[in-house]
DNA sequence: TCCTAACTTGGACTTTGTCTAAGTCAACAC
DNA sequence: GTGTTGACTTAGACAAAGTCCAAGTTAGGA
């Protein structure tokens, strides 16, 4: 994640230590925060940043490509640092736990042009629903 | 979607005016209004109907499994009366469009058991994502 | 070391959705 | 028809998620 610092560096960004602290956050596989949990990781390391930059800095993350967005219920958007290799996502119906999983071929061969509507298609998104292992032996 | 009316009925609904209003606005083809837009749009026809009536009889007609749920942004959900013929969306990245999709074989054979993780999966979502004729040609 | 544009902050505001207490009414029994 | 009753609806308060702004701070070049 440090060459992520650099990376943003050499685009122009200004190292300030909030921007340093939720990159260090974002860190590591499978993560999948909200902006609020990424927002509470960060304070414990810098308390006083706000929820502000906490948005802003995820926003421009995401312009930059470095970060994905991911809706995978209708609440809180969750940031997802895994940006650099084509992924999609498993989602746990019971507790809600997301893995990142790389299914089989091109996910747009399967739709065909006349299902296309005219639309230039240009990428999928698949959410995989089901019970993880945990959830599936019952409460 | 006067035998959804029939339907609910057989299911002990009480059949009331906001509740028809409400099945109303959401027949069709291609229908993916958001819970603002089934209020809007209801209350052209039964002007006092409440936002509190348009989100508990949506949310009843979800849990029937009338109606889906969809989140292709991280914004309001949108509601889709196409529930009995499974099918996934086409979005326009430029204006939001929607339309309803029929991709080819089974999305979860896609998905090898090495990436399943022990989760026991039972369904997926695919969003295509791309720009439709309209957005195409530019602005 | 200074300067300045870029960044951060707190708080107000918006959007989307949930909850509650009080009032209304659909459907059944008679 | 009329009465009864519990399910339904309503307005408004509340909550969660996110955006916006004016004022203060600071990273990094001169």
């Amino acid at each position: 994640m440090s060459d992520l610092l650099e990376r943003l560096r050499g685009r122009g960004w200004r190292l300030t230590s909030q921007r340093r602290v939720v990159a260090e956050v974002l860190d590591g596989e499978h993560v999948h925060l909200t902006a609020d949990e990424v927002h509470a990781r960060a304070a414990q390391r810098l308390p006083e940043i706000s929820r502000a930059t906490v948005y802003n800095t995820l926003g421009e993350l995401v312009c930059l490509g470095e970060v994905l967005e991911v809706a995978t219920d209708g609440r809180a958007k969750r940031y997802d640092p895994n940006a650099h290799h084509a992924h999609q996502h498993l989602v746990c119906s019971g507790c809600g736990a997301i893995r990142d999983v790389h299914p089989l071929g091109d996910p747009l061969a399967a739709l065909p042009a006349s299902e296309r509507f005219g639309f230039t298609v240009s990428g999928a998104e698949i959410t995989y629903r089901g019970l993880c292992p945990d959830c599936t032996t019952g409460p």
